[in-house]
DNA sequence: TTATATGCAAAAGCTTTGCATGGGT
DNA sequence: ACCCATGCAAAGCTTTTGCATATAA
């Protein structure tokens, strides 16, 4: 959890929602503080809710209301996985991350990587596109790594 | 629609099934053999049913259930999309493809890139992984493009 | 003949929506 | 006051599962 981030992202959220004429609502501002604690590498909605649900009572409409809402407004970026399942992290100029998911465990480790940033830069600029957004997934096993 | 590779995956497909000591049934035949054709980019599992429905009785019950065999067989790519839609791909040893989706349309177009493959392996290498897999997506517009 | 493949229908799981109520501004 | 935000419950969708039947080997 980096706090810098954290308050970062919370500033914006507000500014962003309040600059759209929304009015904040108990159970938006408890899943926009989740977030920006919890949610700086990828986090499903299920969790989410049962995260919210342990310490407030919030409901699950209300939960995916507010995750479409700051989705839409840019401050949340979504992947979705297997079984129906949308995970989303909070966005950061300035600070994208690829993920990496262990086969093993399933569990993903965020990774920044600036020749393979680069990398995609360029190979947009061959496709001709302009790019709007990117996910990148790689998936394997570590290896426990005897560096002999 | 690539006769060559759509030919090599049927005869790899049928390779793989048989010395997995599965036996041949008309609904997996006919996934199998729509995904030959039509599966050399992604194609959703709702799309697959559409297209078999529309010509043979197939239970939508078969078509997963062949759809999730052909995966662990290692014969399918898997790409999990919004609204709990599951898309495939055949696997083509050597031949992998990237996908960009285009904003306005949300049209999926394949490309080949080797720097965005080598830079995903030297990011795998920088990393400490090995890879199974890896998903890469990019988003954006394609600049209709004047070039001046 | 015997295990596998298939189909149908029901169930499961995640997400969305309708509607009345509560709460910001 | 006005209107947005919320909660509850019902509905929607895709995908999975149980079980009896049909079929490949």
């Amino acid at each position: 959890v980096d706090p810098d981030l954290r308050d970062q992202w919370l500033a914006r959220a507000h500014a962003e929602l309040s600059s759209a004429g929304r009015r904040s609502g108990a159970a938006r501002t408890a899943v926009i503080e989740l977030l920006a604690r919890e949610g700086q590498c990828l986090l499903s909605a299920q969790k989410i809710l049962d995260l919210l649900r342990a310490e407030r009572r919030t409901s699950g409409a209300s939960v995916y209301r507010a995750l479409e809402e700051l989705h839409d407004l840019g401050l949340l970026r979504r992947l979705d996985a297997s079984g129906g399942v949308a995970r989303f992290e909070i966005v950061a100029p300035g600070r994208r991350h690829h993920h990496f998911v262990d086969d093993s465990s399933g569990s993903v480790r965020p990774f920044v990587d600036d020749g393979l940033e680069r990398a995609i830069e360029d190979a947009a600029a061959r496709l001709g596109v302009v790019l709007s957004g990117h996910d990148v997934v790689l998936r394997g096993r570590s290896v426990a790594s005897m560096r002999a």
